[in-house]
DNA sequence: TACTTGCGTTAGAGGTTCTAACCAATGCGA
DNA sequence: TCGCATTGGTTAGAACCTCTAACGCAAGTA
């Protein structure tokens, strides 16, 4: 089924997509030019065009990838037996992944471009995270009360496990945010200048979260 | 001082602030374009730049204004006498500010244009933001005990009171970082589709910061 | 009243995305 | 093995963008 010309077209949009990160990390994605990329492979502008329809799909494809690569990092993290154990690791490979390409979060959690629609895709590796996390969570007690799990307990359309329990569902969530709290200030250099170590602050919050 | 000229100068970049405001609104930040600001205007392109002196000028005035009127909000809104009281209020006058406008969140905490450096007016207002919380905190027992606070006690350059306690400066700190983690979710719409109340995940995660 | 200063103009350079039209080469079916 | 459709490259060009240069008019100032 792989002709040799479709060979071909996946290794030219590999190496599109590498140029494109490339530039990505530098300028962010804003400032990514199919022009210049196609100039740094020696072809001519209007070539790429072959390849992807235009700049947006080239721009949805490289956060499809960001988003499975995230879910996949946090998966691979996921190997202590011990659930407290297991978060944190998840937590700390997560930040490291942004810390390693700011922009590549930031391509995910941050400005989203107005009228652009999340693809399916997106969402299904968004629900694979977050059955990473939901995973660590049914397997420790309930934690606080709070009123927000008969809440989350009626409207769990989202969660990957249709069985999980709603203080399960709530950690979940709060994890997520309080983490990518933490996070996004980061990678984005709010910190810089506060003089304080953010990975100190990072790992206070997740151990919060995790007995939240 | 105020010349018939300079009262003119003010209001002609008053006003494309305006417009430049309302196309950031439907566009976002990357979007925006001065010549498009000056034909609104019925002027040509080039004459905006009598005003600004080029688009990066622009936009940064924007984000200051969004800083300080950010930190504006939420000292308004500080006005409870009881302190659990005071921070409640500051943290939902934050959460309408964002909702009322989200790319203007997304301006002051949304992905900074690589190589834009902030000026200091712009950490002076986030100084401003910090010090109501500060005075919340400040006002409130010490919360749970935590390895953070001495580190923060040693690293204090960025407080705003120099004699705050070092839990305070803590639990300002995480009610930040807490508060940005659900609202920039939610403004950039990773929370859509997903079926719950943002609000009641604010509210519990608001009640939690402040006893952190 | 004379003059400097500031604000507007157009022209244009150089960048972008993307379409149109064309051509060569490649790989596939007959 | 040959013919041909498909694919991937080309250039030209339209329609944007930012920003500079050069110029002229109309103000406020001395």
């Amino acid at each position: 089924m792989t002709s040799p010309r479709m060979r071909y077209r996946e290794q030219v949009r590999d190496e599109v997509k590498e140029h494109a990160w490339a530039q990505v990390a530098t300028s962010g994605a804003s400032a990514l030019s199919l022009n210049a990329i196609a100039k740094q492979m020696g072809i001519s502008g209007p070539a790429l065009y072959r390849y992807f329809r235009n700049r947006d799909e080239l721009i949805t494809e490289l956060v499809l990838d960001a988003y499975r690569d995230l879910a996949a990092t946090a998966r691979a993290a996921a190997t202590p037996k011990d659930p407290r154990a297991r978060l944190t690791a998840v937590a700390a490979a997560m930040r490291a992944w942004a810390l390693e390409a700011p922009h590549r979060y930031l391509l995910i959690y941050g400005t989203p471009v107005p009228g652009y629609a999340a693809p399916p895709e997106a969402t299904e590796a968004a629900r694979d995270l977050m059955s990473v996390l939901l995973d660590g969570f049914t397997a420790l007690p309930d934690g606080s009360p709070s009123t927000l799990n008969s809440h989350l307990d009626r409207h769990r359309a989202w969660s990957p496990d249709e069985t999980a329990a709603a203080a399960a569902l709530r950690r979940a969530l709060v994890f997520w945010t309080r983490l990518h709290g933490v996070v996004s200030l980061e990678v984005a250099g709010h910190f810089t200048g506060m003089g304080f170590d953010p990975q100190l602050l990072f790992a206070a919050e997740v151990a919060a979260a995790i007995d939240a």
